[in-house]
DNA sequence: TATTGTTATACTCTATAACTATA
DNA sequence: TATAGTTATAGAGTATAACAATA
């Protein structure tokens, strides 16, 4: 059957943990991909672009198109980085800045939330089958 | 951090495992998605298009495309339904029982691998997270 | 009227190749 | 010559709307 197979039950653990956190996060104007975007930039020194799809396995060119949004919504900066001018330093603008932290916390809440609708009803069958396929029993 | 994000690892781990299964499939010439329908359609009797579209949580005009290919490779045979004829029952082929069963076998050691590796390399975080975030420890 | 399969279309996410400006 | 960012383009996967045949 279909409900013990472990790519099935990925997907759609996937797919209702991204309808989850979107709608949570839509407030904000922004979805959990941005999200974790304003996450590596806040995380300490600005960063490259290259730098960030890297730490978060996207590809280079589709950060040109996150980060075009992200300096539409004036989240962040691109700024010239003056050692090596081929690049841009994407800094987090004040108003990025409350945003990821607040987003961060409405993320967790919504992580927190799928994790408890885990134990109920059809989703059941997925921690049922984490735990068998780990070997956690 | 990103790693300790369950949207971030759960998209990585789907992405591993699609890709351990895609190449392990490979040589029988589908990949998991196909081997999803083919599992649905020898589960029982034969199926409508919107049946197995139902089971498998996929949209009837994507499994429209589905099922060509799967003709087109002689796994499957539509024959219209003698009780309503607007419905093609969809009926595994001989071929297509050889190609589910090894398909079966082969995607079974294929997520068994992927979960074993789960215990090595950077992967661990996930089953780390996994074990924290579902309380199993 | 409603439903099954189908086609056309569009949107998102992703990746590849080629361009520009710098190094 | 190599690299960072960009653009154009194409490929999956998905979804909506509309149509023909059938109920």
């Amino acid at each position: 059957m279909l409900h013990d197979r472990l790519g099935f039950l990925l997907k759609h653990a996937q797919l209702e943990l991204t309808e989850r956190t979107t709608s949570a996060l839509a407030p904000l104007g922004i979805n959990g991909r941005e999200l974790a975007v304003l996450t590596v930039l806040g995380a300490g020194e600005a960063l490259a672009q290259q730098q960030a799809a890297g730490r978060l396995a996207i590809d280079r060119t589709t950060m040109v198109d996150l980060i075009d949004a992200l300096e539409r919504k004036g989240l962040v900066e691109r700024r010239p980085d003056p050692a090596d001018r081929r690049r841009n330093l994407v800094h987090l603008t004040p108003g990025g800045r409350t945003v990821l932290d607040s987003g961060e916390r409405i993320y967790r809440t919504a992580e927190g939330e799928f994790v408890a609708a885990l134990d109920a009803g059809e989703a059941a069958q997925l921690k049922e089958l984490l735990r068998r396929v780990l070997g956690l029993d």
